[in-house]
DNA sequence: CGAAAAGTTGATGGCTTTCAAGTCGTGTGG
DNA sequence: CCACACGACTTGAAAGCCATCAACTTTTCG
């Protein structure tokens, strides 16, 4: 496993005083194929979530925190970075996540690979891979900060996202058992019935057959997802 | 984002019951180079935690679950996998997790890329990106199954993992606040202060000064990790 | 049809959060 | 050097959410 120091290096800038976890991010921009070095104290941000995607990073010495926070305010941290740890790695244009130093921290920064670079097969493994890590930092907010019906609803809206790029009808298969599901969502059994019952009954969710239902009321659901 | 039908596809197996989720896992193996088409029913353990990671596979049609289980058996989810996605990609040796089929499933396996046929750099982002998803996997356990003792444990222990690769004198810096443990705990920062004193008052854990700590009784650590 | 598995619903309890007050530690300024 | 102030941390009390336990209903499949 990649060594995490969380020891603090010694940085010779004047203010020792770390910045609020508001701090503005500063940019370390390497220009085209030179990889740059830049020394950042601590809780300073290095890039936020949303934030265009040019660089990716490498951790000489340090400690970094990558985290995503609910527009209601709630944080949580998705990794936790130590010395020769990469971050900034994504397939899409922007960070799905900040990224902050816990102690004073020097950071490599290169330009992104480019997919032309590499055969198709690495390329398409290495894009999978990102999806992954979005996903699971995603999942890791829902695990971690949300409520059971929250994290009910989170999914069965990702359900519906994911069956609607095939099927535009609306009606969406829900191929997990409850004990799945519940296994799925760190909750039990119990809490995935009562809130699915509870959607149902609220008329957000028609239940048609089975395991087949579909959405009434989106908006609704969505208020429901602690996402906005 | 890849789509994720949970559509069940027609296998013309026999026996349509699929096996309980203790079902024996299929050698579906692909020789050298070629790539393997392999069947699966809904239900079927592709591969255990802690088996050989001789391959790796991509979904044709079908839905894979990816979990893990701890030794007292609670269960946690960490990928919900449709088709178009990898799974069983790793940088060690073994797989992190079991695989098992959700619904009917075609998978097909490829042996796992050798690193000498890619740029070094592209290897080393992909090893990076493997470690991550595997420390994914493991926090979302943590942050799906486990207690406020043994989140705050499981981290402590951590942590200590990682600062003696470097100093083996056993004292460890807590480079975080309470509140940036927390949100990478899932918790509130009064219990992870409540759980630490625990910790201390049970003569598990010493503080030397601020922020520095040594662990004073490591197997009543682990016990209390959930992790044995 | 009957048994077993899966799912639902209710009652209760426990763990964690919330709210609140107090302590400790560090940096500042008199 | 010490008093003060502010933030970080700790501790206590009470509430709330979810887990647990239990009974029942529904579905599935032989």
């Amino acid at each position: 496993m990649v060594d995490l120091s969380l020891e603090s290096i010694e940085i010779p800038a004047g203010k020792k005083v770390g910045q609020p976890a508001s701090a503005k991010r500063r940019e370390g921009a390497s220009d085209a194929a030179s990889p740059m070095v830049t020394a950042f104290r601590e809780h300073e941000l290095v890039f936020a979530e949303g934030d265009a995607a040019s660089q990716r990073y490498e951790i000489i010495d340090g400690a970094v925190m990558l985290f995503k926070v609910l527009p209601d305010g709630r944080r949580q941290l998705v990794e936790l970075l130590g010395p020769g740890e990469m971050f900034g790695l994504t397939c899409d244009d922007e960070h799905d996540c900040s990224a902050e130093t816990l102690v004073a921290t020097r950071l490599r920064s290169n330009r992104r690979l480019d997919c032309s670079e590499v055969p198709a097969a690495v390329c398409a493994m290495c894009q999978q891979l990102q999806e992954k890590v979005k996903n699971l930092h995603e999942h890791t907010v829902i695990l971690g900060r949300k409520s059971a019906m929250e994290r009910v609803v989170s999914f069965l809206l990702r359900l519906a996202e994911m069956s609607n790029a095939k099927r535009a009808n609306g009606h969406i298969r829900l191929a997990m058992t409850r004990q799945e599901m519940a296994d799925y969502l760190g909750l039990t059994i119990e809490t995935v019935s009562r809130s699915l019952s509870d959607l149902r009954r609220r008329g957000l969710i028609v239940f048609d057959k089975a395991d087949w239902f579909h959405i009434a009321d989106r908006e609704g659901l969505e208020l429901l997802s602690g996402d906005c």
